[in-house]
DNA sequence: ACAAAAAGTGCACGAGCGTGCGTATTCTAA
DNA sequence: TTAGAATACGCACGCTCGTGCACTTTTTGT
């Protein structure tokens, strides 16, 4: 019983490499098997049916994903130093350690965002998860902490500036991509912190 | 020869629409052929192959785009009222007009932005065009005009907000999704406004 | 060491894919 | 109106897809 965890993790690293470039829909079972050096059914034995594959590529990239940010931004003090740090790891994420193709989430998340479907819900579920865990950290940016609007449009800004990011760097190959998104990031933390009881 | 052009154009369109949804490499000639009503030779001989149809795809929806977001905005007046209204055009397309999967071009984006050929460099000079046409438009928003790094700056920013927008809309289902993107927006023309000289 | 369980193989299936080709139909211009 | 071109069809090809099943090999617990 241990073996087979362990084949299953190659599996599904491997596949997460390849949907991080292709998409989840676009990596076959037989690509899978040769990357990993087995046959298309040992491969295939591993999961029900390739649904349960494409949900256990997600879930290892958001763990991945959590111990490569998220978990390490814990030793850093809270507020602006933490969240920036969290930043600056998300690009590095999106722009490497994500895979070959980036983030696997996010090419997903674009790819599934109109099929419903139980990849569907397991993206919403994790943005949403997400957003809960980057919420605090923005909000004791300052004293009195933010209030729950400016909280929100917060993570809108932040996420959507990764986003930016990884199209900048990954189709338009634009060398200042990181040098935009650091300079949209620092612009909005100093605007947080400039006008703590604005609307 | 008349006719031919017409049914090609019904073809691309309703391949735009699909591809909307599920990406452009998941769209089949068969899955068209049945929408358009023709046989999948019918709909194959109106492109070389299937490259072409997916280029011809995505330069019918940049056509439809400009025709809906910016050949409009040329009424408006220069500078705020004029970017507001792209603005709010542009959110309108991801929502809805782009077809019923948002926005083929976005989706296309992430679909082929770690795979070269044809599309990706499609891709890259569609946007390339796009933020040389953005950008004056933002460049007049203050007197001095905005030096080119504070454009880039905001091209990006613009950019990375809609994109934000279609995934809080599309996959989150966030009723607040337009909120928080005019919200991102109004702030950013806000700040350019204030600030005309900073670094 | 051995039996039970787990892991992996090989093969075949039905379906769908893009593409090519010969033929039929429909349009268009003289 | 009729020849010729443009358009669409039907069919078949080679290939790949996910999946199922019977079988062999390897691992694991006792």
């Amino acid at each position: 019983m241990r073996k087979g965890e362990a084949t299953r993790g190659r599996i599904v690293s491997e596949a997460g490499r390849m949907a991080s470039v292709r998409g989840l829909a676009a990596v076959s079972l037989n690509d899978i098997a040769e990357a990993v050096g087995l046959s298309k059914s040992g491969v295939f034995k591993h999961f029900g049916d390739k649904d349960e594959l494409h949900l256990a590529v997600l879930e290892a990239s958001v763990d991945r994903f959590l111990a490569l940010v998220w978990t390490p931004s814990l030793k850093i003090p809270t507020g602006k130093p933490r969240l920036k740090f969290i930043f600056e790891r998300w690009l590095d994420w999106v722009e490497t350690e994500g895979g070959p193709g980036g983030c696997p989430m996010m090419q997903a998340s674009v790819e599934y965002d109109d099929q419903p479907g139980r990849v569907r819900d397991f993206l919403q579920a994790m943005h949403r998860r997400w957003a809960r865990t980057l919420g605090p950290e923005i909000r004791v940016l300052t004293s009195p902490p933010l209030p729950p609007e400016q909280v929100d449009q917060a993570v809108f800004d932040i996420k959507s500036y990764v986003m930016g990011f990884g199209q900048q760097r990954r189709l338009l190959d634009d060398v200042q991509a990181r040098r935009l998104a650091t300079g949209a990031f620092e612009a909005l933390i100093e605007r947080l912190s400039l006008e703590p009881a604005a609307a």
